[in-house]
DNA sequence: GGTTGACTCTGACACCGTGTCAGGGCCGAA
DNA sequence: TTCGGCCCTGACACGGTGTCAGAGTCAACC
């Protein structure tokens, strides 16, 4: 018979511990002096001590493993049990290896910058969405000619939005995709509705498809300065093992015509692992 | 300005931890309704947010996060952190490599006997430890060589201790090694002391070093049946990517001479990693 | 027998990031 | 005006572990 501390030190426990996994009946010590509470534990119970800690160590919780040594589970709900630890631990492992090497990529852009980057690029998942859109074709990717073309589409489009009795759900966005004819690009100006898209209209509606991985960005200040957050963010994608995959959507967050250095947009690219 | 939910949806970020945020001062609403206590956030919050998010997803703290962002925190210190975080993020992937491995384990034993074994190793630092032994020599490491041998040692060692006022610490414990000629072998039968070294006993007194890792079983009953308990720790240390490094102690955790079959001991045995 | 130091007891709080719930107020559209 | 959906605060929960306070116990030594 052992007191509490002797029987810790012997099985590498905290006695903090062993008064725990006695109070969710995991381990119960052998006996309990009804007068003063002391705990007293036989050498045979390091042998469940010892089940308790190689299944803890295996990540499963004090309540798994209580089920699992009180013989409450099949072998094939034990089974279960342990493939759905593997999938935890290859996900875990893959998680944190991204971490790592995002945390590597960060300490390198230190040492070579001496600080850290304002401008985050940030992973998410994008849903589907549906859009009232005009499009237009510019003749290249050139920021100007790109200006020209979208700049008029916009409140055409919320004129003829305005006349059909729609209105938007969300903020405006707009993407790009080559024509296939030299340089020229088709520009597509939207904003998310929620209208069904069955009546015939003098405007498309198009559903953009979900996303399940997009890098972005949020880029500030007006859209003819966008090079530098699209550089910005075409850079983190490489640093961190992707690959973009589609084309980037411009999501108008806020604004206005007037002052347009104010202006906040978020850029997703669509990526995949590299 | 957008309401929380809106804001939320964009950063892809629930309500609960925008709430969050702003109770820790790591991310303020830019207005709050004096009368409705509702929050209001800016398109160029989501920058500050996507910061948070950036930073929180590398495994920082909030609190970290919160620091860093406010620029409390110098180049060098930002530069530790990181370094920090990642060594953190390596004995992170270790350990859960390391699980995995475990996790695999038991699937293969449990598909090859259908269920799992009771007998359980684990892995443990040993502490460097004061004994008091005697010792002898054995023809062999065959189970009844070493009895004839270990047996009497340790009622002569109990009765020289006993002699010379030294009282043991805690369990009794057996090492074996190889004596280098032919199969014989040197059997220590000792126990935990506390005395010093200095004076000249009937007994010696050695320092075992501690270990750093060792894989421990406990085992039930006779010393005569250990084979099948040092079989089933090979096989562990075996299938769990370790290598024995060193003579495996027994430390008799029970033993009473009557009844031999109630016997505890647990079976320690350093290992490195192969 | 008394003192003392090491041990034990219970109960509580803390960590951290996030979900969820209850109970109540607010807003915009029909 | 009513209703559905949004927002508010405050609280509790998870899980494994450390730590603390205040009180009781044990063993050894004088």
């Amino acid at each position: 018979m052992f007191t509490i501390g002797d029987f810790a030190r012997l099985g590498r426990v905290s006695v903090r511990m062993l008064r725990h996994y006695d109070s969710i009946g995991l381990l119960r010590p052998a006996a309990v002096d009804p007068h003063t509470g002391y705990r007293f534990y036989r050498a045979e119970q390091l042998r469940r001590l010892n089940r308790v800690i190689a299944l803890k160590d295996l990540g499963l919780t004090l309540g798994q493993v209580r089920a699992i040594l009180d013989d409450t589970v099949e072998v094939a709900e034990l089974r279960g049990m342990l493939r759905l630890r593997r999938s935890e631990l290859a996900a875990q492992l893959a998680a944190d290896t991204a971490r790592l090497a995002g945390v590597e990529a960060r300490l390198r852009m230190i040492e070579t910058e001496g600080r850290m980057t304002s401008q985050d690029v940030v992973l998410k998942e994008l849903p589907a969405v549906r859009v009232a859109e005009l499009t237009g074709v510019a003749r290249s990717y050139e920021t100007p000619d790109i200006s020209t073309v979208i700049q008029p589409l916009y409140p055409e489009l919320f004129r003829r939005l305005g006349a059909a009795g729609v209105v938007p759900s969300g903020p405006g966005l707009a993407w790009y995709e080559a024509t296939g004819e030299g340089e020229s690009v088709v520009v597509h100006a939207g904003v998310t509705v929620a209208a069904d898209s069955s009546a015939a209209r003098d405007f498309g509606i198009v559903d953009l498809p979900a996303v399940p991985t997009a890098a972005t960005i949020i880029h500030h200040g007006p859209m003819d300065e966008v090079a530098g957050s699209i550089q910005a963010l075409a850079t983190w994608i490489e640093a961190h093992g992707w690959r973009a995959d589609g084309y980037t959507r411009e999501l108008y967050l806020d604004y206005c015509a007037d002052e347009p250095e104010k202006g906040v947009t978020e850029l997703q690219l669509p990526v995949v692992a590299a």
